[in-house]
This record gives C-alpha cells, sequence and structure tokens, in this order.
RNA sequence: GCCCAGGUGGUGGAAUUGGUAGACACGCAGGACUUAAAAUCCUGUGGGCAUUGCGCCCGUGCGGGUUCAAGUCCCGCCCUGGGUACCA
C-alpha cells in the first residue's frame, strides 16, 4: 500500500454506498428523525460550478453527522425542471423542453455524485415528471375549492361557504375575497343561476381569475413577476417590459399576510432574513378617513399611519389611475388633468423608477372637505400616489411626511405645523413625533396617544375606522409559457372548473412550436385535439416556476405514492424541515410562496405543522474571480495590467483557464478565437499580466470552476474539505485555490497516521496513553460544538489541530485512531469509509455512533471557577486544579489576585481583581 | 433615502457568555534531506524599539464613552456588501 490515492479510494466507496443502498432512509418510528434539505436546483446548461455544491456539503456534513448521532435522516435531493432556459432553448432549436432538461439532469446527477453526497436519490423529485405535477394540481384544485374565513382565521373549503350562503346570505362572511363584493339573503343566492353563483364563488375562491395589471414582456411573450424584472428590464433577456391588463389566475397569499408575519417570530432563522420578509409583508397599522368631496355627493377614503396629523393636511391627492378622476375634474382643468393622467399612464416602470426625486402632479379643481375641521383643501391628482396600495387616496400632510412636503413646495401649497418644536426646522418633516399643536382636540397629546384619539373621534363621528393594510399583493399564478403545469381547469360558458380529479394529472400535450400562436394565445393553443372530455376548452396559461417548489419538501417524504400527495404516516414522522440551507435570493419569493401553500394544506388538514422549515441558513455565494486583457482601441494589440494607462483601452474577459497566476498564457489567447489570431502584446518584463475582477460566477464571464477538475486533481474529500475551509458558510467569498494544498496536506498526514514509513498499514492494539487521549477528547469536543452551531470551517482547523498533535505525539492507538475517524467521516467521508475499513469493520462508517466526550481528559489540569464581580457581573476562572479552593479565595482576598496559571500549563492566564469588588461566591 | 449584515496581519480567516487578539491554513524567509528538483520535516513570521535583560510601546475602519478588563457593550461618524424603491 502506497500513498494515499483519492481517485481509486473515492470512485470504491461511491460504488459501495450505491449498491449497498447506504443512504436509503425509511420511516422508523423507533428512532428520532432529522430532516436536512437544500433548494434543489434548476438543472442549467452550463452544468454545476464550484458555488453550487457549498451548501450541499454543508447539509450533507449535518446529515452524516446526524447519522452517527443516532438520527434517522431524510437528505434529498431533486430538480426544479420547469423553467425559462429550456423553453428558450426549444423555441431556438425546436428540440423539446423535457429532452435538454433531462439532459442536464443527468450531467448535474453525475457532478453531484462525484462529490460524494448521501442523497437518497430514491426519493428524487422533479418538477417537470407528470407523476410529480399530478399533486402540484391537486394542490391548485384544493386551493380553487377553498375560501379563507376571518373569523376562524383559516382556510376552509368552498362547501362550508355555499352551506353558509344557503342558510344566510353573505352579509355575515368575514372572508378573504375581492373588495366588490354585493352583499345578498339567502334567497337570493338560491335564485342565482349556476352561472351567477360559480361568478360570486370565484370571488372567494383561494386562487381566482382576475384582470390583472401585469407586467407583460412582448419580447418573451409572457407575464413576469415583480421580481423576475430588474430596473425596468426582463432579469432573464433583459428584454423591455410594459404593463397590461389580462386576465390571470391570482393566488390568495393576502389572506394569510398576518400569520405570514407572526409566524416568523417562532422560526430559527437569520433576522436579515425575516426583516426581508417582513418588510416585503409590509403590515401597517393606521385608519381610513372619509373625505367629502365639496359640492359632490362623493366621499374619498384615504388610508393614513397618521391620523394625529389630520389637523396638518392641506390638500388630498389621488392616484392618476383612480376611477373618479374624470367626474371630479373641472371643465376649465380638465385639459391638464388629462393630459397629465396621459402622461402618468404612459411612463414605464423604468422611467418611473429613473426619477424618484422629480415631483409633478395637476389639481383637478375641486375640493374635499377635511372631517375634523370642517375645512376645504384642494383635491390633486400626482404619480407618486400608488393605485395598488392603500385607496389610491393619500391625505397630505406637508409638515410631516418627506414627498408631501417637496410636492407642496414645489407647487405652492400650505404648509401646516402640527408638532411642538417644528417651527424651529428648515424642514419640518425632520421631526416627525413630539407634542401636537394647532390640533383642535388634539392639542397637547403626545403623537401616539393623538393617534389614538384622532381614530376613536373618527369612529365616533361616522367618518372613520381603524384600518391593518399590508403592502403584499396578490400573487399572479398564470404564465403565458409551454414549459410548466398545465392548469387543471377547462371552461363550460366561460365559467372555470376543475377537471376531474381522476383525470389527473394533466399531461402537457405535443406542439408543433413553443411560441405564442398568431392571435397571441400562450403556446398551448397550439395543441390540436387537447379539449376535456372531447368537447371543453382547458385553460391554455401553465403555472409560475414556483408552483412546484412550494410543496415539492413534502414530497420527498413519500415520493412514489401514487394515491396521495405524501400519506398521512409520512408526513406524521418527518414533520417540517429540520435544516433548509440555500440562498437569500429567493426571501421574498420561493421561501414566501411555501410557507403560504403549507399553512393552507395545514389549515386543509392535509399536513401537520404550520410552518415548513424550522432553520434556515443562506449560504453566501462564491464569486468568481475573472481575468481581464486590455484591447487598444481600435487595434488588435493588448497592453499589460500595468503599462494601460498610457493607452486608450476597452477591457475583455478572457477564459481563466488561459491565465495562470494573472499571466496570460498568449499562444493559447491566440487560438482562442479566430479574429485573435494575429493579436499583439505590450508586455512587461517579458509577461503579459492580466487585470482581475470579483463577480458572479458565469459562463458569459469566462471565470466558472468546475467542480470535476477539483474533483480530478485533489480528490472530492478535498473538496468538500476546502470549500468548508473557506470561511463561514454565509459569507459572500471569491474562489480561490490558494490555500487547497493545507486542506489536501491534511489528509495525506491523517492517512500516514495509520501508516508506517514503508506505507503499511500499522495501527497499534495498545492502549492509549493520558495525553493521546486528551488530544482526541478536545477534537471531539470542539467538532461537536462546531457542527452544532453550523461552523464547519472552524472545524476543519479543529480536525487539522488534532491530527498534527497526534502526529507529533507519533500515535498509533486504535483506540484514538477509530474515534478520529468517525468525528472526520462527515467531512470527508471517502479516506473515513477506507480507514474504517482498514481498522477491521465491515460496515459503513455511517452504522459507528459519534464517539462520546469525555470531560474528565480535558479538566485533569483546570477548573472552573466562578465569580461574581460588584454582584452584577460573572465570569468563571480556568484555574489550575493541583491548586487548592482556599488557596485561591485566599489570593483573592489578600493578593487582590484571582489566580495564577501553574508553569506550562494551558491557559496561563493572570487576572488581577481589586478585591474590594471581588466577593467570592464558590 | 430607509432596513439588514459586516470592517481583525501580506492573504483566507479564529477568538462560543466582555477575560492571553491573530487559532488553523496559505504565502514568505531561513534550515534539514537531496547531485538537483519535487515531496517531506524543522524554525521564524502583526508593527515599532530593544535585541549584552527571553523586555517595553503600539495595534481589531475612525472619534468618544462604560468597565478592573472592550475585536466583543453604548453614542456619533466613515467605508463595503445585501435587500428595498415614491407603501401615505
Amino acid at each position: 500500500m502506497a500513498d494515499y490515492n483519492h481517485k481509486s479510494v473515492e470512485s470504491k466507496w461511491q460504488e459501495y454506498w450505491k449498491t449497498n443502498d447506504t443512504f436509503i432512509s425509511k420511516v422508523d418510528p423507533a428512532k428520532p428523525k432529522y430532516y436536512a434539505l437544500d433548494m434543489f436546483p434548476y438543472p442549467s446548461g452550463a452544468g454545476l460550478h464550484v458555488g453550487h455544491p457549498l451548501g450541499y456539503i454543508a447539509s450533507d456534513i449535518v446529515s452524516r453527522y446526524k447519522r452517527i448521532k443516532g438520527f434517522n435522516v431524510l437528505h434529498p435531493m431533486g430538480f426544479d425542471a420547469f423553467g425559462l432556459p429550456a423553453e428558450q432553448y426549444a423555441i431556438e432549436t425546436g428540440q423539446h423542453p423535457a429532452i435538454t432538461t433531462e439532459e442536464n439532469i443527468k450531467r448535474y446527477k453525475e457532478q453531484l455524485e462525484n462529490i460524494g453526497f448521501s442523497f437518497d436519490w430514491s426519493t428524487e423529485v422533479q418538477t417537470c415528471d407528470p407523476k410529480f405535477y399530478k399533486w402540484t394540481q391537486w394542490i391548485f384544485m384544493q386551493l380553487f375549492n377553498s375560501w379563507y374565513d376571518y373569523n376562524t382565521n383559516k382556510a376552509a373549503s368552498i362547501e362550508s361557504l355555499i352551506s353558509t350562503f344557503e342558510t344566510e346570505g353573505n352579509s355575515n362572511v368575514n372572508a378573504a375575497c375581492d373588495d366588490d363584493i354585493e352583499t345578498f339573503s339567502a334567497d337570493e343566492w338560491k335564485a342565482f343561476s349556476e352561472q351567477e353563483k360559480e361568478q360570486v364563488l370565484l370571488q372567494y375562491r383561494l386562487t381566482y381569475l382576475s384582470d390583472a395589471v401585469v407586467n407583460w414582456c412582448p419580447a418573451m411573450g409572457t407575464v413576469l413577476a415583480n421580481d423576475e424584472i430588474k430596473d425596468g428590464v426582463s432579469e432573464r433577456g433583459g428584454h423591455p417590459v410594459e404593463r397590461k391588463k389580462m386576465k390571470q389566475w391570482m393566488m390568495r397569499i393576502t389572506a394569510y399576510a398576518d400569520r405570514l408575519l407572526t409566524n416568523l417570530e417562532h422560526l430559527d432563522w437569520s433576522e436579515s432574513m425575516k426583516e426581508m420578509q417582513s418588510n416585503w409583508i409590509g403590515k401597517s397599522k393606521g385608519c381610513e378617513l372619509d373625505f367629502k368631496v365639496a359640492d359632490h355627493d362623493i366621499t374619498l377614503t384615504a388610508f393614513t399611519t397618521r391620523p394625529d396629523t389630520i389637523y396638518g393636511v392641506t390638500y388630498l391627492v389621488l392616484a392618476p389611475e383612480h376611477d373618479l378622476i374624470q367626474t371630479l375634474t373641472t371643465a376649465d382643468q380638465k385639459e391638464a388633468v388629462e393630459a397629465y393622467v396621459t402622461e402618468a399612464k404612459n411612463r414605464s416602470e423604468r422611467e418611473r423608477m429613473a426619477d424618484v426625486k422629480s415631483v409633478s402632479g395637476v389639481f383637478t379643481g375641486s375640493y374635499v372637505v377635511n372631517p375634523f375641521t370642517g375645512e376645504n383643501v384642494p383635491l390633486w391628482i400626482a404619480d407618486y400616489v400608488l393605485a395598488g396600495y392603500g385607496t389610491g387616496v393619500v391625505m397630505a400632510v406637508p409638515s410631516s411626511d418627506d414627498r408631501d412636503y417637496r410636492f407642496a413646495t414645489h407647487f405652492d401649497l400650505p404648509v401646516v405645523l402640527v408638532i411642538e418644536g417644528t417651527e424651529a426646522l428648515e424642514d419640518p418633516t425632520e421631526k416627525k413625533h413630539g407634542v401636537m399643536i394647532n390640533s383642535g382636540i388634539l392639542d397637547g397629546m403626545k403623537s401616539a396617544d393623538a393617534i389614538q384619539k384622532a381614530i376613536d373621534h373618527a369612529v365616533e363621528k361616522g367618518f372613520g375606522k381603524a384600518k391593518v393594510n399590508f403592502k403584499i399583493r396578490d400573487a399572479v399564478f398564470s404564465r403565458q409559457r409551454y414549459w410548466g403545469e398545465p392548469v387543471p381547469v377547462y371552461f363550460e360558458d366561460g365559467i372555470p372548473k376543475l377537471i376531474d380529479e381522476q383525470d389527473l394529472p394533466l399531461a402537457l400535450p405535443n406542439i408543433d412550436k413553443y411560441k405564442p400562436t398568431e392571435t397571441g394565445e400562450p403556446p398551448l393553443g397550439r395543441a390540436t385535439d387537447w379539449k376535456y372530455k372531447g368537447q371543453y376548452d382547458y385553460e391554455l396559461t401553465t403555472m409560475p416556476g414556483w408552483a412546484g417548489s412550494s410543496w415539492y419538501f413534502l414530497r420527498y417524504m413519500d415520493a412514489q405514492n401514487e394515491d396521495a400527495f405524501v400519506s398521512q404516516e409520512a408526513v406524521a414522522y418527518w414533520k417540517e424541515v429540520d435544516l433548509y440551507i440555500g440562498g437569500t435570493e429567493h426571501a421574498t419569493g420561493h421561501l414566501l410562496y411555501s410557507r403560504f401553500w403549507n399553512l393552507f394544506l395545514y389549515d386543509r388538514g392535509f399536513i401537520k405543522h404550520e410552518e415548513p422549515f424550522q432553520k434556515l441558513i443562506n449560504q453566501g455565494m462564491i464569486q468568481g474571480r475573472s481575468s481581464l486583457v486590455y484591447r487598444v482601441n481600435n487595434t488588435n494589440q493588448f497592453v499589460s495590467h500595468g503599462l494601460r494607462k498610457d493607452y486608450e483601452t476597452t477591457a475583455i474577459h478572457v477564459d481563466i483557464s488561459m491565465v495562470r497566476n494573472d499571466v496570460l498564457d498568449t499562444e493559447a489567447f491566440k487560438q482562442w478565437r479566430p479574429d485573435l489570431a494575429d493579436a499583439e502584446f505590450i508586455l512587461e518584463d517579458g509577461k503579459y499580466v492580466c487585470g482581475s475582477e470579483i463577480e458572479k460566477m458565469s459562463k458569459r464571464y469566462y471565470n466558472v470552476v468546475n467542480p470535476d477538475d477539483i474533483v480530478e486533481k485533489y480528490g472530492a474529500d478535498t473538496l468538500r474539505l476546502y470549500e468548508m475551509f473557506l470561511g463561514p458558510l454565509e459569507q459572500f467569498k471569491p474562489w480561490n485555490t490558494n490555500g487547497i494544498d493545507g486542506v489536501a496536506k491534511f489528509l495525506r498526514k491523517s492517512w500516514s497516521l495509520f501508516h508506517d514509513g514503508q506505507g503499511n498499514f500499522n495501527v497499534s492494539d495498545e492502549a492509549a496513553t493520558k495525553e493521546e487521549l486528551k488530544v482526541i477528547h478536545k477534537a471531539i469536543k470542539k467538532a461537536e460544538e462546531d457542527i452544532e452551531r453550523f461552523s464547519f470551517n472552524t472545524s476543519v482547523s479543529t480536525f487539522m489541530i488534532c491530527v498534527n498533535d497526534l502526529t507529533a505525539l507519533k500515535c498509533n492507538k486504535r483506540e484514538v485512531l477509530e474515534k478520529l475517524v468517525v468525528i472526520v467521516s462527515p467531512y470527508a467521508p471517502h479516506i473515513a469509509e477506507e480507514l474504517w475499513q482498514l481498522l477491521g469493520n465491515q460496515e459503513s462508517v455511517i452504522k459507528a455512533t459519534f464517539p462520546q466526550f469525555d470531560e474528565s481528559y480535558l479538566t485533569e489540569d483546570t477548573f472552573e471557577y466562578p465569580i461574581s464581580i460588584n454582584g452584577k457581573m460573572r465570569t468563571k476562572i480556568h484555574i489550575a486544579v493541583d491548586m487548592p479552593k482556599e488557596e485561591v479565595e485566599k489570593m483573592v482576598l489578600e493578593d487582590e489576585t484571582v489566580m495564577k496559571w501553574t508553569e506550562g500549563k494551558t491557559p496561563k492566564k493572570v487576572i488581577v481583581v481589586p478585591k474590594r469588588i471581588v466577593n467570592v461566591v464558590l
């Protein structure tokens, strides 16, 4: 046996795990469960880069650790396989997206297997598999058949709503529903036609059809979510996006706004993650106040969080999209208003975002009455008011709101101060809270009290009520695309109906082209012979990418089940995900939608836990280091990094495989592209030095590092250890292999511990010395603590120290080395298996138990001595064990010195505390 | 603008509740082995002053503060990364 050979060892054990089904997990009530989950990848054509496995390695370490800690671990993997790139590719090449997707998945699986993950592939899910999306469609049907009852604060079946309608109409129903529902009695309900009834019910269902203003991307022929748009253009492809009204399936996530917010409290997520979600949900408490329009029979309702400033209202503003604008505009303002409204509507999102600072608006000519003062204030229109939030009407208080102030100053509207102390300020909005002045019945009160008083007053007089507003909007669920789950709906006389559950899955039909039809219908409009029961038209839109990913974590528990999306038994055992690892970019998308669907399924009794992800860790992105060359403008000359200031240059990304230590291989560069064949170089010190940039790892920057290459050169164990060693999991960090030799060296040293100088296995059965046991128990303790707090980088250091120490002691005792193998096995499983076998074990190291930490090996020379200082602060001091406590106390009291470390022992700390403040409690 | 996270040697990063700052690793320098190289091993490595005393001074973005003691807590700034975008 020669030196450690990672290639043969790693393939041997990967084969072993596969043939022995080592990681298959079955429900086992005798054992505690642990569910460790990664956000499943979208299988893109580019394959995995070294950033992808970062989170997978972490969750794999935890999974393997939990197994040797005696847990039954569910550690699955799957693919988020519906999506735009495959479809885009299909449009370009005519190839069915299922084929490209399958190829990509195959490649991903090979790459993943190279790294030695302990995934249970028997539970694999692919969202584009009809056996999987059958249940995505099924959940859609449950949502369609449900409504949200605010009285019980949970979702209920639509039948229960119908029976309420039949007995008492809808006046007592407190539901999450469309705003403009007319009240009806039980008799009126019964008198409705079937069609009318369906129309009414659609306004209550948790998924419903609506004329929504959507972001329509003409170039892609689809609707995009707000989070799919960056800077007014599509995130993918950068195509322009316009606003357009379309019939869309919607998800009534707003019904769950409050629970999505309050449940955050109990989740073990990072503060910033919770913050992001709660900002997105955007709960604000306030009230609605009614303003009568002077000389009209119309009342406008404004939402405000600051009713206390009502006496400072100097004008009202409507959103340009407001329905009553025409009615409320006076004849002489008509022209100006029309011009303004047209302009505001035509301004694209992009333009609106570009100039947040500019102020624009127009006077309607009408006035409204301040219900508190009875005074008239002018009614304006401005695009800083959004139609979609609150009521689309804002009561403007220039003295306490920045935008109102800017607007008022711009249009010379009056500013009435309502807070004491603002007189002295140049900009009164700098002080937003304080004692009220110029405020009639609120004078002299503090803002907080005045808010309550104002609301009470408004309620009493009947012109207002307390109201909670949310920023979060219902989610658009329709995509004008092919490569997604078909919506299991057909239309009978224009009424949407669910297909029969027996007919699920509703499979994607084959079509000739993947583009929208000539008449503008979604691609599914091209399908021939695709009608429900041969006669009714199917819904032609498909579900968005987040549909499948909103529940896939439940399917892993029982992936083969053909009778239910998950069995009650499986869900009762595996419960929620114990550890979920993935990127922050899903904060307001996937993570919110999943919580929504999970809550819904919980309400309807299909699962047993309210929240899907107990503990969430967001791994940081591994960035790439791109290399740049500098082309002298209008030439084919390239100037070295250090000399580029003397020329006018353009930086060009070059493939990092042509660059070593920032020096360009000029011959390879010339052969890279035909236009570079006659490139000339201006060198410094005889070399061409490249510039560099840290940025996202991406094909287009030529900076992608493939994990396969690292595995080939150093082995999977080294890659695993190194990715962990690179720094804290959550942190963003550039990929570099500068330190990878240190980790490789660690594995070689570990291997050497088990072998003599000639490479023969050489482990002794002699009893370990005290010193040796101390070294290993220190490592056991530290390794356990580190992994429990997900500090993987420090545990790698712990192993290195342990191996260094054992090497220095020339320790080759079985008793010690066996423990070492087990604690290192989650990180470097292949070498651990090999050593475990060499030690004479028949079974996988996965079946081992984590070594029991024994305090007594560490406490031999120190113990903890707690003292309290001034009765408030407390600290624990390690003191030498051979020093009697009495002597320590004497030292504290007499010498003003708590302790001294005995020579040569660690830690050798001397803490001097004046005796007047020391009170020994032990 | 607002919200969140962070700023520690030449580099990646340790320091779990306030208690030896810089663990571990890379890099670098010197040495051993070698004809030589690779590999391996040993020594040194925050800065400055001493290096005939193994000792002294400074040091965790900047400026203050609390404390016997601050990288850690408080106040005020600066910078970097992330989120968000007129939310009344």
